[in-house]
DNA sequence: TGTACATCAGTGAACGCGCGTTCACTGATGTAC
DNA sequence: TGTACATCAGTGAACGCGCGTTCACTGATGTAC
């Protein structure tokens, strides 16, 4: 019972890399076929059925995965970067990353904002949850000892919307050309975030 | 030559709002076929050539809209709240606007990520327009006459960033329940973010 | 104003096509003895 | 180890359906005189 399952997993694989691949090159989740992501796997369409039962299922699924591959990837950045300060070195590691592997972060942020119901649920979701996790990391620096939970979830939020951007922005223009003054302009925007957490006095009052 | 030119744009104008409601509630413009737009707006699938192409025309056509819908909503969100640390009040202004016509804000914040890739392009080019006006219109105030061009670009585009990010959370979630503790969320981003510009050194060297 | 003709937004039938899904099947892999 | 049976990933034909697009049309609106 080994060989069997092996076999099966590899197609499921090819399956969910055909997915990313004509969400890619096409318009998105919405616009694939079941038919369509079958071919590009070397598989009959009604192969299809013996991995998932429809297409969303295929959705979720590779959202699952694709949350745990971005929590995965931005932890060992963190860990990486614990120097505190070392906003730009950071950056630059996740833009390798993204770099790397570019068809799962695409499709997160592509779907998060554009995809079906079901599917920005799940990534909205996934992403709260890393949210969660940053301002967990956060909590443990001296420097934010004074911010509410309230004040470092929302510091967390800002940073990952942030980052999320930068990715974006990457992703749309696939030449590599004018890859570092994106970066560079990730880079300041972070360090002004964190200058603004330095003077962050929590419950000022009305603004 | 009165008549028909006013009817011919009422339909118009229905085929671009069933285009929006349907994708209001499905999944996002990809899904959209040009017989099911044509159908809620209650026209025969021919007829839908009368006034564009094809379905990606529509969506350009749209996007375009959208965005000038936006501009002329945003400059006036900015003259209201020209009192310059009124943030809280500029966001409320937004929110109000972002719930009065949803629609196309949805459209914009979705496909920015997720549409085709022409209109994708066509929502980049028209954000990175507005962001310029907003780097424009700070570089008015007395308080960002020491930052460079560029750093007001990076500013702005921070800025936007996080209000789309706002508009984005805000329709995900159509009952207004929580409304308040995203808005309050967004408006501490957009303090901090100001307190960050108010330490801002450019040329700081590396961080 | 009235008439004869032009325009053109919207109609309805028809087409070929890719779609999702069903079903009975095949044959390699796995299990029991 | 060898044999007989069970499982099940992948096959291939077939279905009904909605799709985008074509075409010839209708009839209200617009124009010329």
């Amino acid at each position: 019972m080994a060989l069997r399952e092996e076999k099966k997993l590899q197609t499921r694989q090819a399956l969910i890399e055909a997915a990313l691949t004509l969400m890619h090159e096409g318009g998105g989740f919405s616009g694939l076929s079941l038919r369509e992501v079958s071919r590009q796997a070397g598989l009959v369409p009604t192969g299809f059925y013996r991995h998932f039962p429809d297409m969303e299922a295929l959705g979720l699924d590779l959202a699952t995965e694709a949350c745990l591959n971005l929590r995965r990837t931005m932890r060992e950045v963190r860990l990486r970067a614990q120097g505190g300060a070392a906003v730009l070195e950071s950056v630059k590691a996740l833009v390798a990353f993204i770099r790397e592997q570019p068809l799962y972060f695409e499709f997160l942020a592509r779907e998060r904002a554009g995809g079906p119901p079901k599917l920005r649920h799940v990534i909205h979701a996934e992403i709260r949850r890393f949210v969660s996790e940053l301002a967990e990391d956060l909590s443990k620096w001296p420097a934010y000892h004074r911010f509410p939970g309230e004040d470092l979830e929302m510091l967390a939020d800002l940073v990952v919307n942030t980052v999320i951007h930068l990715a974006l922005d990457l992703l749309a223009q696939p030449y590599e050309e004018d890859e570092s003054e994106l970066i560079s302009r990730t880079a300041k925007q972070l360090r002004l975030i964190m200058l603004g957490a330095m003077s962050w006095h929590p419950e000022k009052g009305a603004i």
